[in-house]
DNA sequence: AAGGCTTAATGTCATTTTTACACTTTGCTA
DNA sequence: TAGCAAAGTGTAAAAATGACATTAAGCCTT
């Protein structure tokens, strides 16, 4: 595929972002789906990504290109990696999809990748721009992705794994109150395994990074469970003091 | 700096990679010191890295550039991340260098970073290219380098650390042969604090990763040491199994 | 040859953490 | 009011951690 490439310095960067969320029930990645080239064109779906700027960093780019595309902002996005195969963009459906869309389509481009976490229930996407729709996909049920997504997606799940090792991140995905049984719902769908219940709670009780609330569910067919809220003191404390035991 | 930029899909993108080495007493990284402009100038001390060709993936650049520059080879090269920062090559002393070497120094480069550790006693670098010599400096005595290559070892050795947490990946710095002292220093070296003689041994040996040797240190000036090895074998199933507590 | 030096090697106890495991409670619904 | 569904709770055994001090081995010096 090297003959579609002008010169070495001529490439084009973009940014790809992942993006999870959690519904209560599993994690889910937020995707789009490509305005179709013509009727019988079933597009791919795709991450929401797009070229950046020549005067814009990573960062920025990240954060612009999901907005445009997807409606959502303020947002922390983590770096995931650069992801450069040289055939990344070849298949020929995406290389149609490409050439309908881009000046330039037989440029190299890479690809800075970014992940977040978000609680799936109050962000509200709106397809833009190229995206002509938006789903929220669980996880496990995604086979295959335009370009080469579907190898990014699988490095930011990775790194999700990992940094779930070390850190609660857990907190971004949940609304303001959750239950305890919604946290533990949620560590099972990251990890990918089953958690004993009572030996979950005691060690989030023991680290202390979340408050029980006056409050109950109420409405629900069997024992309301009691609310709690994210504890974010007791988390910076932990964070100071180096703590490095969230793992399971 | 925008101004220097030739159009949105004019951009350059390199590879650097940090190679950190132990010498049996602190973790150095691997320097090259830049052909000097002219008499009176100190190049700075930088990351070895260059430009990647367009038919190159990442990992090939990486191993490529890191030959060329350096003679090394057959190492394990880990991405760290993508940087690029639009500032990132603006130090007037960084430009005057590029320009000297490059056919476009005014093209915006990107770049991806690699890391790795080596056992330092059991690699000779060769400096070549526009190398001019290489060093090996302690990591806590680094206070500057060119470009952004400060901001990119502090990245990659926060990787390293956060590695250390859950994979025995100390065991590529030491040569085939060592005693559990210079494990621990190691340890020590990377995490940047002391750790219990004792319980670090116990750790060690009830992991099961190094294999006791019918060998002893000859020639010290105290009782000797006993080598041990690393035990591959119980590295992979223990990988398999997902043990996940290298911590201390 | 003896004594001194330097680093290696070793064990224990108290505390904390982990693991495995089953029954009772609450509120709604039929 | 009976039954359903998920919430909530405790304990005991095993394993891991953390803190701590002395002896062992080989070389060097005198």
């Amino acid at each position: 595929m090297g003959e579609i490439y002008v010169n070495n310095l001529n490439k084009g960067i973009s940014v790809d972002c992942v993006i999870f969320g959690f519904d209560l029930e599993r994690l889910n990645v937020l995707l789009i789906q490509r305005e179709p080239l013509n009727q019988d064109d079933l597009s791919d779906l795709a991450l929401p990504g797009d070229l950046i700027y020549n005067d814009e960093n990573f960062d920025s780019a990240s954060n612009r290109v999901l907005k445009e595309l997807t409606g959502l902002e303020n947002i922390f996005l983590e770096q995931v990696g650069a992801f450069g195969d040289i055939n990344r963009l070849s298949k020929p459906h995406d290389r149609a999809w490409l050439q309908s869309v881009r000046d330039q389509p037989n440029v190299r481009v890479i690809t800075v990748a970014y992940y977040s976490l978000v609680n799936q229930n109050s962000f509200h996407p709106i397809p833009s721009k190229f995206a002509k729709s938006i789903i929220w996909k669980p996880v496990n049920e995604i086979e295959s992705l335009a370009f080469d997504h579907l190898d990014i997606l699988q490095a930011a799940l990775q790194k999700l794994k990992n940094k779930l090792q070390t850190q609660p991140i857990g907190f971004n995905l949940l609304p303001e109150k959750f239950t305890l049984s919604e946290l533990h719902k949620l560590y099972e769908a990251i990890i990918g395994k089953e958690l004993d219940k009572r030996n979950f709670r005691r060690k989030m009780l023991k680290l202390e990074l979340v408050t029980k609330l006056n409050e109950k569910q109420s409405g629900v067919a069997h024992k309301p469970s009691n609310y709690y809220s994210f504890n974010l003191n007791n988390y910076e404390k932990l964070q100071a003091e180096g703590y490095n035991n969230f793992g399971f």
